[in-house]
RNA sequence: CCGCCUGUGGCGCAGCUGGAUAACGCAGCAGAUUCCGAUUCUGAAGAACGGAGGUUCGAAUCCUCUUAGGCGGGCCA
């Protein structure tokens, strides 16, 4: 049976509003647009549960002293039917208000009702959002980089999905253009020099160990009947043996990181299906282009941009931008996703508003294009920090990392900060399995739950579902803390959603952690009298669920036993 | 030269749709377990939020300038 738990936030809300309106209807308050106000947790619980703010905002709006608007708010409003015990009105104009013990009761009873889906919510409205995230090149290795795009990519997309939003994930693969070219070279010239002397690798060539073992690979099967072979004809067979390798690599690589993406998307379907040369015609036909010295150029200073820039080369080659554009438009327009949100690294941030322009200029709203740039992440070992570079070949790669660094710490600890922060990722710290590493303090709590729940029944005290009159019971403040804190999850949720950042949820598990083990440190759940040991019960249940939901969104495990 | 990001106690960081004594972790000092897992909890110490102005009844939060660091500004991707 459903419990029908109106949030206590939505209710305080509309008694502010109501007492408002009433207020203005007998001409106490003149008439004025209400303004949103904050409702929140106060820091010193003394303050009552949650601490509105409305006088002090509409203070300048109603040209009157706060503490006389609260005033007359609350004589004119009706807590009737709600979950307000009390209030207060104090400092410089805060309505405090307190919950009365149904609310907490309530929050556990609707927990364990909802279970795997507590903490949803249908605020997305079931919008279509693509979060396209790591897409890395598939000529090498992914690196350090990757593996925070991952982590944040991934769980930014679980979150969505929470949120309510109809949530796909892809990878961009960008199987053509210059990189392409460059990783063919850098095939030939390694499997000439398994036959030949004197071969250099250029500066601009991928001198990673995998090339090697590509060419060697290749040769193993043809031997050199390849070397005397035309330049293009050899190289083309090179990269059609070693790129599906690289990709297949790609997916199981992250397959190993937990990530499943629903599409793989090649960048060279666009050019054999004549996206991108629609694109150039598109644009064209936008006028917001024109040529100069053979070149096609895009009027992005039109669009605030501080330069323009090139689409077509002189010798007839698009640039990089093309495709990019066309990749973008088959996301919104021909796909119908009402967000497309990129996961980037912050080094191409300059390219964002071009390709903002573009798609301005071809009619879509830019602002259906969200990216999320994150800072770069440098690895430290032994306090010093580790170049990360992909030509060199010595970065570290995300297998690499995943060899050394558990994968749910890898995943915890890229989602402790927001994508926007530089993160200095300690290998030290992360390959030392201890307190130290924050995921093990929530997994451990997660654990400990599950013990108590495994110690009382072998006791015969069975984890009955909850009881409304038992849970009347759950009055101590560490009671009445972690039940607070597990009735904001759908909020934080949301919240993560529209900042578009997984870090805020990181922060709300490692805290429900917190105050779990302040509650059990206080109350204890075995040998106390019945009925309360069975509300306890049933509190340690809602805060399993309410752990494992968020880790189930991280992807990381919740075990049972350490 | 221009643009974007960052700068909070010794270190790592939260807070940043402006609000009541700036939160937390680590290092670190003092304590707690005859009892559900000490990878735990309690207490004390430690920062006026890089700097300077400004807006405001009120600013770590907004604006301007400045400074330090990171990253960009190719007919490279």
């Amino acid at each position: 049976m459903s419990v029908v738990v109106k949030n206590a936030k939505e209710q305080i809300k509309n008694i502010i509003f109501k007492a408002a309106n009433n207020a203005i209807a007998d001409g106490v308050l003149e008439n004025a647009e209400l303004r949103d106000f904050a409702i929140e947790v106060p820091k010193d619980r003394a303050n009552g549960d949650y601490a509105v703010n409305a006088a002090m905002v509409w203070s300048r709006l109603f040209k009157k002293a706060p503490r006389q608007i609260a005033e007359i708010l609350m004589t004119n409003a009706s807590l009737e039917g709600t979950y307000i015990e009390k209030y207060e009105i104090a400092g410089p104009g805060f309505i405090n208000f307190y919950l009365s013990q149904r609310y907490y009761a309530d929050i556990v009873l609707d927990v364990e009702d909802k279970k795997e889906v507590y903490g949803r919510s249908d605020f997305g409205e079931g919008k279509r959002v693509l979060v396209e995230f790591v897409s890395a090149n598939p000529t090498g290795p992914m690196h350090i980089g990757n593996a925070r795009g991952g982590a944040l990519g991934d769980c930014l997309a679980a979150v969505m999905d929470a949120a309510g939003y109809y949530t796909e994930r892809e990878f961009y693969i960008n199987d053509a253009g210059n990189q392409i070219n460059k990783f063919a070279l850098s095939l030939d010239l390694r499997y000439l020099q398994l036959y030949k002397d004197g071969i250099e690798m250029p500066e601009d060539s991928y001198h990673g160990e995998d090339i090697v073992n590509h060419a060697k690979a290749f040769a193993e099967i043809h031997g050199d009947s390849f070397v005397e072979k035309d330049e293009a004809e050899r190289r083309s067979e090179l990269v059609k043996f070693a790129l599906p390798k690289n990709i297949k690599g790609l997916e199981e690589d992250l397959g190993k990181y937990r990530i499943k993406y629903d599409t793989w998307f090649k960048e060279s379907t666009l050019h054999q299906n004549g996206e991108t040369t629609r694109i150039i015609e598109l644009l064209k036909e936008s006028g917001y282009t024109y040529v100069n010295e053979d070149a096609l150029w895009f009027k992005a200073t039109e669009f605030g941009c501080d330069k323009d820039f090139v689409l077509v080369r002189a010798n007839g080659v698009p640039t990089y931008v093309v495709p990019d554009i066309a990749y973008h438009y088959n996301k919104l327009v021909t796909r119908k996703f009402d967000k497309a949100i990129d996961i980037l690294g912050a080094d191409h941030h300059g390219y964002v508003p071009r390709l903002k322009a573009a798609l301005t200029a071809l009619g879509v709203d830019a602002d259906r294009l969200d990216v999320v740039l994150m800072q770069m992440v440098r690895l430290v070992r032994d306090g010093e920090v580790i170049k990360a570079s992909k030509r060199s070949g010595k970065a570290i790669t995300l297998v690499t990392l995943l060899d050394e660094v558990p994968i749910d710490a890898a995943r915890f600890f890229f989602n402790l900060r927001e994508p926007n922060s530089h993160f200095d990722f300690d290998l030290d710290l992360a390959v030392n399995e201890s307190n130290s590493n924050p995921v093990y303090y929530v997994q451990y709590a997660y654990a400990r739950i599950c013990s108590i729940i495994r110690n009382l029944e072998g006791e015969g005290i069975k984890n009955n579902p909850a009881n409304f009159d038992e849970l009347m019971l759950l009055n101590a403040p560490e009671e009445r803390e972690l039940i607070l804190h597990i009735a904001a999850l759908t909020d934080e949720i949301v919240a993560s959603a529209k900042a578009y950042d997984p870090a805020k949820i990181t922060h709300y598990v490692q805290e429900l952690a917190t105050k779990f083990h302040k509650f059990y440190s206080a109350c204890r759940v075995k040998g106390e009298d019945e009925k309360l040991t069975q509300a306890r019960l049933s509190l340690c249940e809602a805060t399993a669920i309410t752990i494992k939901n968020v880790l189930r969104l991280m992807k990381i495990d919740a075990p049972e036993k350490m």
